[in-house]
DNA sequence: GCATGTCACTTAACACTGTTAATTTACGTA
DNA sequence: TACGTAAATTAACAGTGTTAAGTGACATGC
């Protein structure tokens, strides 16, 4: 068994060579130049030889797009101690901000991406997707501001309220990203952009000070100091 | 001379018919499915005999865009009409979210492009450029209801304002392009998103009707009713 | 130790793609 | 009618993703 074993390992290693190197590759010629005999040629193999590693081009790419997306998350992680909800979601929206603007590359097949619709069929949804875990943690931060009673009566639906938070803080970043020099638009500094862009969906979708209630909605009658 | 023009006409109206049905074959397959050889069967050519029309693939693709473009700046000049410059804003926004999601290849192509930075090198830039025109729209808008006092005291930069307004329609438009079928996520109709990052933009961005001046800044003194 | 079979990989090939060079066809003009 | 130009064609190149068949190495059963 040790010898199949074995042969499994080296498998799992030119799996992981061929992984990598795409990964090199994505990054320098991007979506566009990436080409699977070139990416053979990186690993010194035919490029049919890929495809008894991986199903199709598409899946290798999915595979390559979920790693930068592990990344990406363990960023994320690191906002998960403020203790207020609200400046907890500020916080990540400017994670989120900084990510897409120190990988670029990693953020534009992660979110510009239009090629790769959805990720591959089998495999990442079933063990935790790391994508899955970024929106499930921005949804849990406003679920958890929605119980304390921090936002506008009306609004009361977590992943509508996520939904529009991510796409502010992602229309910032991929605008920049795709038109930030375009010469007709006098840009201001995308960080100001980000950080305004934040203030004001916080103060659009959630209560001034004076109007919030003392105790969270769900917790009436429970002393709260 | 009358038939050297005729010809020149004919040559245009072949042009004209290429580009026709470019359009339809980009409606019907998308960026990915577009080919040469497809579009030269489309009008009895071979592939390339389109290429004594137009230099490349990229310089046609850039032609159909822009009448896309045309198209769309169409529809934003009607909503200048409305006389409150909010309430335009808020029409604009719309009116842009709707022109996405129903010409998603253009809107890729315009809002979307990592490969292509700046707009083609002749013709657009020197004839009124559309993007420009409608960047300039939505500041002037901008700076109409900035003028009445309708944003918030601090905020008195109209380019950064536009920046913020766009950023957040496009943020919309584009998540729901690139990840809007990410099974993981329970997407909200994108035009209720849309609707709500308007509102939510404006209530955070502009003074409540209670705080707002009786009459504008640069026109106290004289009469409003 | 040798035959068997599986697995990783290569070769050959198919049907595409954008694009160029050379060639043919059509047409206005002298 | 001959000439020249312009618009179309054919042939070809280099590249793409992908499949089918073949090859060599290696673990396993007798």
């Amino acid at each position: 068994m040790t010898a199949l074993e074995a042969r499994e390992k080296r498998k799992a290693q030119t799996r992981e060579r061929i992984l990598e190197a795409g990964g090199q590759l994505l990054l320098n010629d991007g979506f566009h130049g990436f080409s699977m005999r070139k990416l053979a040629a990186k690993v010194n193999y035919t490029a049919t030889a890929i495809y008894s590693h991986f199903p199709d081009k598409d899946a290798l790419l999915g595979e390559l797009v979920e790693r930068e997306f592990i990344k990406f998350r363990r960023a994320f992680d690191l906002t998960s101690k403020i203790a207020d909800p609200i400046e907890r979601l500020a916080k990540k929206g400017m994670t989120f901000v900084e990510f897409a603007l120190q990988q670029p590359d990693a953020f534009k097949f992660l979110f510009m991406n239009t090629q790769i619709e959805a990720f591959p069929k089998v495999g990442l949804i079933e063990r935790g997707n790391p994508a899955q875990d970024c929106y499930a943690y921005l949804r849990s931060t406003i679920a958890e501001a929605l119980a304390a009673g921090r936002f506008r009566p009306e609004l009361s639906d977590a992943d509508m309220l996520a939904q529009i938070f991510m796409s502010g803080v992602h229309g910032i970043v991929s605008l920049h990203i795709a038109r930030g020099k375009d010469p007709w638009v006098k840009w201001r500094p995308v960080r100001q952009r980000a950080k305004l862009m934040v203030e004001a969906l916080i103060r659009g979708l959630t209560l001034p000070q004076d109007e919030r209630p003392e105790s969270p909605p769900d917790t009436i009658g429970t002393i709260r100091i």
